[in-house]
RNA sequence: GGCCCGUUCGUCUAGGGGUUAGGACGUUAGAUUUUCAUUCUAGAAACAGGGGUUCGAUUCCCCUACGGGCUACCA
């Protein structure tokens, strides 16, 4: 290992959407540079073309924008390294493998996807490798002349990794310690595709290389092909140079088992992408935490405890604490059910940890993507004040914060009509008066108003106290009466009184 | 099937040869709040099984079981 600068990377497939895994892996990688200093790389994993989906790359920019992970290096900001795009790279991928080749180390070979079909269904347990690569249509089991010709005629093939004979390769995994695998039970993996792009396999090694990665964090589903990278590594003479690795639990479905997927989403009701995703093929929206109301403080904090703690008691981190306190080491080893009830949790605590003035341009949005127009900034944010906790997510808004703004549409009459009498009609119109004259405009003083025009009328103050909420707020939540009374200001209660007394009374 | 990885309350986890096995979410019961929530208090709830090693194992080792991943010219 050179000691050079921590340098991490993310390579994303532009493929659609950026699940729960993909920005936990973003956000570990991410922790671990910052911590050290280093610098986050972001490179784009575009190497089937028949898979590039438009508009996925900048879907992916636009999470990592939102979470605020962003990278140092990317196609977008560019870097010293560029192009981060591997559809820009091409060229260089097929200078290393041909290298490969001529040393030895891989093989050109020519079968079709159909001859290999074929193997699959005659042998049970094909694999091209060890046992039948000798009688297949290659450069290890052709002649050089042969081979030559094929090259000529300029038939299709590609270039596979030749897996050597009764030998171990282990290496340490910062999570899992020793890791070992014998490389006959390896088959040999495609290098480089017939459409002359490289697959992940070369295309990791050679750009961890050209990029100078240290440390490679990535899901525990790419623990099978680490062998591969780790031969290439050392037959590309790039050994010292080889990264740490470090393989991340995956995030399993909360009922049943298996990898969380983006149609558990759908299936159990919470969203598994970071933000929506509108398959531009399809027209199919998957929906994203974001807009379902989620803040991103919530969202990296709730990811970065899911496999992670610090040892302690403590579970609410912003950026800056995860960042401090973040250490690979201390990443779990099992994969996590993902508990959609714990997420929301962690909103509830950021909507009520946040100040209300932070929260203003996001629940102004919220409001008015909901039919809520805001004019006065400044009232909202006391409205937010007020509010906010009792909100699990920023969609929670519509229902605790919308009434400050308009006057209820509905009322929970249920809870009011039946209890009704003619003196609650005479206490209210009587209060509407008693209100109008008011000279100071606060809850306490409202309060006082109110209890005293109670006694004077001989109600039990239990008989007008939740009429009176329901009119100025609809049903049955929201802060405190007076307050909300306060809030909304005199005018405006007098006129919700009014209106709600001609409803109740119909 | 083969290979690899894993296994502490329902879930996320702490711990680690001798502990009343700790916390959080959820849940239950109370308190507070003339609404709803917040808040507070209390409760139920776990070391997969079997063998070793050891004075002692949930902790270390082995086996089994179970779970997961990979086994594509996808990543």
């Amino acid at each position: 290992m050179s000691n050079s600068k921590v340098r991490v990377r993310f390579a994303p497939s532009p493929t659609g959407g950026l699940h729960l895994g993909g920005v936990r892996t973003v956000l570990f990688n991410y922790l671990f540079a910052k911590k050290h200093g280093g610098d986050f790389v972001l490179r784009i994993e575009d190497t089937d073309q028949n898979r590039y989906v438009d508009g996925a790359e900048k879907y992916i920019l636009d999470c990592l924008k939102w979470c605020g992970l962003t990278p140092d290096e990317s196609p977008e900001v560019g870097g010293h390294y560029a192009p981060y795009r591997q559809s820009e790279r091409k060229a260089i991928y097929r200078e290393y493998a041909e290298r490969l080749v001529a040393q030895g180390h891989a093989y050109y070979a020519f079968d079709t996807t159909e001859e290999l079909e074929q193997k699959r269904k005659e042998i049970p347990n094909f694999q091209y490798g060890q046992v039948y690569r000798d009688g297949l249509n290659n450069s290890l089991a052709l002649t050089t002349g042969e081979v030559e010709h094929l090259l000529d005629k300029g038939v299709p093939h590609v270039i596979r990794i030749k897996m050597p004979t009764d030998e171990s390769v282990h290496f340490n995994d910062m999570i899992r310690g020793h890791v070992s695998f014998e490389t006959n039970l390896v088959d040999d993996k495609v290098l480089l595709k017939a459409d002359g792009m490289p697959t992940y396999h070369l295309a990791v090694v050679v750009d961890d290389y050209l990029m100078k990665i240290t440390h490679a964090f990535r899901g525990e589903e790419w623990l099978p092909s680490a062998p591969i990278h780790l031969l290439l590594w050392r037959y590309l003479g790039w050994e010292a140079n080889m990264p740490e690795w470090a393989h991340l639990p995956l995030i399993l479905k909360p009922d049943g088992h298996g990898k969380l997927s983006k149609r558990d989403g759908a299936r159990l009701g919470f969203p598994v992408y970071a933000m929506n995703w509108l398959d531009p093929k399809t027209q199919e929206l998957t929906p994203g935490f974001r807009e379902l109301g989620f803040l991103p403080e919530a969202f990296l904090n709730l990811l970065a405890m899911l496999g992670w703690n610090d040892g302690t008691d403590k579970e609410i981190f912003t950026l800056d604490e995860l960042i401090d306190s973040f250490s690979i080491e201390r990443v779990s080893k099992a994969g996590a059910k993902f508990d959609f009830e714990k997420a929301k949790w962690y909103n509830a605590e950021w909507i009520k940890k946040l100040q209300a003035t932070s929260l203003e341009p996001q629940v102004k949005h919220e409001l008015e993507i909901r039919g809520v127009e805001v004019t006065d900034d400044a009232y909202l944010v006391k409205v937010i004040e007020a509010v906010k906790d009792r909100c699990v997510l920023l969609a929670d808004f519509r229902q605790q914060a919308g009434y400050f703004f308009e006057i209820p549409a509905e009322y929970d009459l249920p809870s009011v009509q039946p209890k009704w009498t003619d003196a609650k009609t005479d206490f209210f119109n009587e209060l509407i008066l008693k209100l109008s004259s008011a000279e100071v405009w606060e809850p306490v003083q409202l309060e006082v108003i109110f209890k005293y025009l109670v006694e004077e009328k001989g109600l039990k103050i239990g008989d007008v106290m939740l009429p009176f909420r329901i009119m100025l707020v609809g049903g049955k939540f929201g802060p405190h009466v007076f307050d909300i009374a306060a809030l909304l200001g005199k005018e405006e209660t007098v006129e919700r009184i009014g209106v709600a007394l001609e409803v109740f009374t119909a």
